[in-house]
DNA sequence: AGTATATTCCAGTGGTCGCTGGAACAGTAG
DNA sequence: CTACTGTTCCAGCGACCACTGGAATATACT
């Protein structure tokens, strides 16, 4: 007689799903912690996950319809911030859950953390040898002035600060292969913890470009 | 220079949204909140929730590929139950966060509770309704004795003056019904008002167990 | 064996989502 | 005013998702 609700009862959850489905997807999920760290304006979110700039605006969007950040103008900027500190508390939540339940993200830590191997870094000779074979790329992070002076032959230019721009045109199935100055440079090693963090498969060249070209190989210059 | 720190990023943010797809929709919320009250076969859920066999197992299938669910196979039917207490927290805890973030959610939620009027009595074709459902519990208010003899199948027995003591048993989640002698009996007027003034949501059922017990509806004895 | 019940598997279809590129819209600086 | 930057809006597309009905599978019952 009284309206037991059926209609009531799934507007609800249809409520409770609209912050299920703000999370998804791993970019908001990326955008969502980001934010739990303290507010970006949407450029610096663009630049800091690798994702095109009005691919943010529409995922902070998305977002924003389930309320869970707000934001802020300051001049031409926005700044966007996660609503409070319950919806952190719930997204590191999510992380525990994925924990427990899926195993594939315990080995996928430790598969980062500990892959030494994978850490060696590759020889000249080995990588000629996977070049003339195809499915290797090479990758040249050091910023685009040295490049244009001097750089390894098919090699591309990516400096380490627009890598995280230019993941999305990087291919998963290829091998990346980074390199920069010298044994002692720091670009390649970052690079290469930023590819592996996004699961692509990099390795790093042995020393840098001034032993390849004493080493007689190939190079090139300009752009 | 974003080089980000080498922590895990993209690879496990693609894991994490696997438990936000999950409960992406609210079909799978109300399976989830169902199974977190106890184990239930599928066409028992189905029946719960108004939806067909054919779609219950296949959003069953999602909540097990996402390992918030397990299984137990007993003859022809199959029971499922969440997979641990933790995703249970975490759909409770999805609901609180669209609770503060989400102001219909609070409208909507107080329409449910008192949309007809929080202190009218629940009439037992109602209470059985919502059994079926879920998302109530029965209290017996009478002392212990008297609930020993028979009382309401189901109904959990906390005796007026030991009701404070075992209120933080009690879910703030579900609606809880008390039910004492008769239409006169005090007992259950005084358990709501408790109740209600600790922010529980309390409703009495109509007249008491000996018109239960008159209408046919199950009874069991002992403890 | 045959029948019945509970569950899952398998297309097919309409709808929604994610991403992109291009245009529109602030707000600021010259 | 114009030029410029940061952000959002919009159209379009490919991909994925939810629901359905019908068939296949598994177990129990007689």
């Amino acid at each position: 007689m009284t309206a037991s609700p059926p209609e009531l009862r799934s507007a609800l959850h249809e409520q409770f799903a609209r912050i299920g489905k703000a999370v998804a997807s791993p970019r908001r999920i990326e955008l969502l912690e980001l934010l739990c760290q303290g507010e970006r304006s949407v450029d610096a979110l663009a630049r800091a996950t690798g994702m095109t700039v009005t691919n943010v605006s529409q995922h902070l969007q998305a977002l924003s319809a389930a309320r869970l950040v707000a934001r802020r103008r300051d001049g031409t900027r926005i700044y966007y911030r996660a609503a409070d500190e319950q919806v952190c508390t719930f997204v590191t939540e999510l992380g525990a859950v994925a924990r427990t339940r899926l195993p594939e993200v315990e080995r996928l830590a430790a598969e980062y953390i500990d892959g030494s191997d994978q850490l060696e870094p590759l020889t000249r000779a080995e990588l000629l040898r996977r070049l003339r074979r195809g499915y290797t790329i090479v990758v040249d992070v050091r910023p685009t002035e040295e490049y244009k002076s001097a750089h390894i032959k098919g090699a591309a230019s990516i400096p380490l600060d627009e890598l995280a721009r230019h993941l999305h045109e990087l291919p998963r199935t290829k091998l990346i292969v980074a390199y920069c100055r010298g044994p002692y440079c720091v670009l390649a090693p970052q690079a290469l913890a930023l590819l592996r963090a996004r699961g692509f498969r990099a390795r790093r060249l042995e020393d840098g470009l001034p032993e390849w070209r004493a080493a007689g190989l190939p190079i090139a210059a300009g752009s």
